[in-house]
DNA sequence: GTCTATATTCTGATAGAC
DNA sequence: GTCTATCAGAATATAGAC
């Protein structure tokens, strides 16, 4: 019915969105052939290598679309812990409204998943690395040197994910908020 | 055999175990009886609503276990932003031997069930405050408002939260390690 | 309290027609 | 490319003897 990749990427939505609510485990494919209207047969056809392929590719779609985020909010705000607080009001959004989250990080799926798939941990990893990179970036166009900014880029990663997963747990975006509010902290030595 | 409570805490130690490793969904009863060498039957019995309530007496295990861990640490040291550091350490060791882990925290768990169990995710969140308010009082002892510190307390467990979270998914306790050099940052106010 | 056998449901995956 | 029927195995949970 669909010449193009219409289905498969349906598939790869419903996968990434389920996947960061979930989790991996959580998540059937049952549930991704349900929800993405997909007929069974071609998940296997799209995703020869079943769910660890499927999630590999639901990883990199979610990686896409965070670092575009990531970008847009770097690009419209100069100072840089203005421009990161501007990414995480823009992600905290999707808290009020599960049913739309669509670029929430990985970092549930990456732990989940860190110790019985190396393809998929490793795709885990690189796609932290390209978040990382987009903040160093603009860190190192104001001023820091590149150690300090790459070193800095992973902790702000590593915040946000941590406040995105007491949100989760608090089932409330305002952790996240409250957390994202220190950043600055950290950036106070340049700038 | 046991008259005393012996079989049921080595159940709940190993599952707590299992379950910071593995997560909660990958973590299955027939693992948790065979390592635990716990006969499927005294599971049941000690638990009677199953994994769930199992998973919630880990949960507070492991929350007693890494309390005491802070405390110590607090108690040792007594600049805060040092004492916390040396609490992150103590912690990351425990990458070196995955066989011995007993004291990660529990985000990841948390972020699985939020959505699937309301008394597990209650469970979760109670810990969490319980540590944040071991920082924040640390904190306070140091010239902190109450209200100051309580924000960089959950902060603080956050940003180790995510570190750990960085260091499973990198195989590394480098990352968690770095993550943590940022604190004393966030610190920089008072103290 | 301990232990085993079993029930039930769900999982990821496959086969083969269309 | 789409679709359905079905598999083998694993999951949680239960029953009932000891």
């Amino acid at each position: 019915m669909n010449s193009k990749g219409e289905t498969k990427e349906r598939i790869i939505k419903t996968a990434a969105h389920l996947f960061q609510l979930q989790g991996y485990h959580a998540t059937g494919l049952n549930q991704i052939i349900k929800e993405s209207k997909a007929p069974r047969g071609s998940v296997y056809y799209h995703f020869p290598n079943g769910k660890e392929e499927l999630a590999i590719e639901a990883v990199k779609y979610t990686g896409r679309f965070v670092e575009q985020q990531i970008k847009e909010s770097m690009a419209q705000v100069l100072d840089p812990a203005e421009a990161i607080q501007h990414f995480v009001e823009v992600t905290s959004k999707q808290f009020n409204d599960p049913e739309t989250v669509e670029g929430i990080p990985v970092g549930l799926l990456a732990s989940e998943t860190a110790l019985i798939s190396e393809p998929l941990r490793q795709t885990c990893v690189d796609v932290f690395k390209t978040w990382a990179n987009v903040f160093a970036t603009k860190l190192i166009q104001h001023g820091f040197d590149a150690e300090e900014a790459e070193a800095l880029g992973m902790t702000i990663n590593s915040m946000i994910e941590g406040g995105i997963m007491f949100s989760l747990a608090h089932k409330d975006k305002q952790p996240l908020l409250l957390i994202a509010q220190q950043i600055p902290l950290i950036l106070n030595k340049k700038g």
